[in-house]
DNA sequence: AACTGGGTCAACCGCCCATAC
DNA sequence: TGTATGGGCGGTTGACCCAGT
């Protein structure tokens, strides 16, 4: 049922409490009449200085109410309906980046709310999680997030860019994330996108050859994070030529398979030698490091993306497909590999 | 038909920060 | 510098829906 549905289901409810407190500030359901006012003084004197606002334009409401209201439901450009898997993938990475901004995340996924996202992750995938009996935030999640949730997502925008392309190409654009403007914004001033979220030609048969299968993941898998292989192309820098096609050609070429090592520190956090040790040399770029989920930001010296948009992005975005590439399920979580692979390959979207 | 438990999501709460004075 | 106010944010609540029994 729709939200309106539901507030004319309580219109009754709320006009007699009106009633009885006249005088008061209301709260709790909106009506259609409280709606229309907000619009139509929206409309014509703009946003801003809510509880003067409120007072303005008639509302018995309190500043903060009406600007929720308003943003969160009324603003004309909110998305409705279910989020689309590009979407999701959108908010498994970026949560991914960021913990829960929610204000932060909901800024890359234009018409869709900071509310709307935090409910989507409290109600979807935090449910997953509990179902699993696994703490959301936890090692085990953040590996079943990256072995199967974000791969099973991709495989249905690729699905999804299957249908709209002629079946008969061999090459999928990749510009999901980007189809529906989601990221124009991001890299507004620069050609350089991300890698993962780019719109960005690759292969078919390599996106399989990087999908892990869920019934082999853990096994083909080493059992901690991997050092970037010693035939790693020390030139191999993020710019603006930068493909995934190419990641995914090196993954093919060069998966490291020793050299195993992972770092853990005091709250049992695993830090990324990586970051600082190869990413940082090899490409002479930010780390963002925490990146994982519920890690410790102070531990893992977070740093707040600087100054511009675009800069911010792209410091966040460019360790992304090594963190995917590199970061590899530890010998722990083996057993939710295991254990998880058929009833999370099953499982719907979140 | 009535009940129940779980899911969804709009709305609220409380805290924090920035700005004005 | 201290205080008041506005606004933003993440966390939480509770009304409602719906499927199952």
């Amino acid at each position: 049922m729709s939200a309106i549905t539901k507030r004319d289901n309580n219109k009754n409810k709320m006009c007699c409490k009106e009633e009885e407190n006249s005088t008061e500030m209301r709260r709790g359901p909106w009506t259609l009449e409280e709606d229309s006012l907000l619009i139509h003084y929206i409309a014509r004197h703009g946003e801003g200085r809510w509880n003067m606002l409120a007072k303005s334009a008639g509302l018995k409401r309190n500043g903060k109410s009406c600007r929720l209201r308003w943003l969160n439901y009324l603003k004309p450009d909110i998305k409705r309906g279910n989020l689309t898997p590009q979407e999701q993938l959108m908010i498994l990475e970026l949560h991914s980046r960021w913990g829960n901004r929610w204000s932060k995340i909901a800024q890359h996924l234009p018409g869709r709310t900071d509310n709307e996202i935090k409910n989507y992750w409290r109600t979807r995938v935090q449910k997953q999680a509990r179902q699993l009996n696994i703490e959301s935030g936890s090692k085990k999640f953040i590996d079943a997030i990256r072995c199967f949730w974000t791969p099973r997502l991709v495989q249905k925008v690729e699905q999804q860019q299957k249908l709209i392309n002629s079946p008969s190409t061999t090459t999928t654009s990749y510009s999901c994330l980007t189809s529906d403007t989601n990221l124009n914004h991001v890299s507004s001033s620069s050609s350089s996108s991300s890698p993962m979220l780019s719109s960005t030609n690759y292969n078919n048969n390599n996106i399989n050859s990087v999908i892990p299968n869920p019934l082999s993941c853990s096994s083909s898998l080493s059992p901690s994070f991997q050092r970037p292989p010693a035939n790693f192309p020390s030139n191999f820098a993020f710019d603006d030529s930068w493909k995934f096609s190419q990641l995914l050609e090196l993954s093919s070429e060069v998966l490291p398979e020793n050299a195993a090592y992972m770092s853990e520190n005091n709250n049992g956090c695993y830090s990324n030698p990586i970051h600082q040790e190869n990413l940082l040399a090899m490409n002479n770029m930010t780390s963002t490091a925490s990146g994982y989920y519920g890690m410790d930001q102070n531990l893992m010296n977070l740093q707040e993306p600087a100054a511009t948009t675009t800069t911010m992005m792209m410091e966040t975005y460019d360790v992304l497909p090594f963190d995917y590439y590199f970061h590899q399920p530890t010998a722990e979580s083996d057993w939710a590999l295991g254990n998880m692979a058929d009833t999370l390959w099953n499982m719907e979207a979140l």
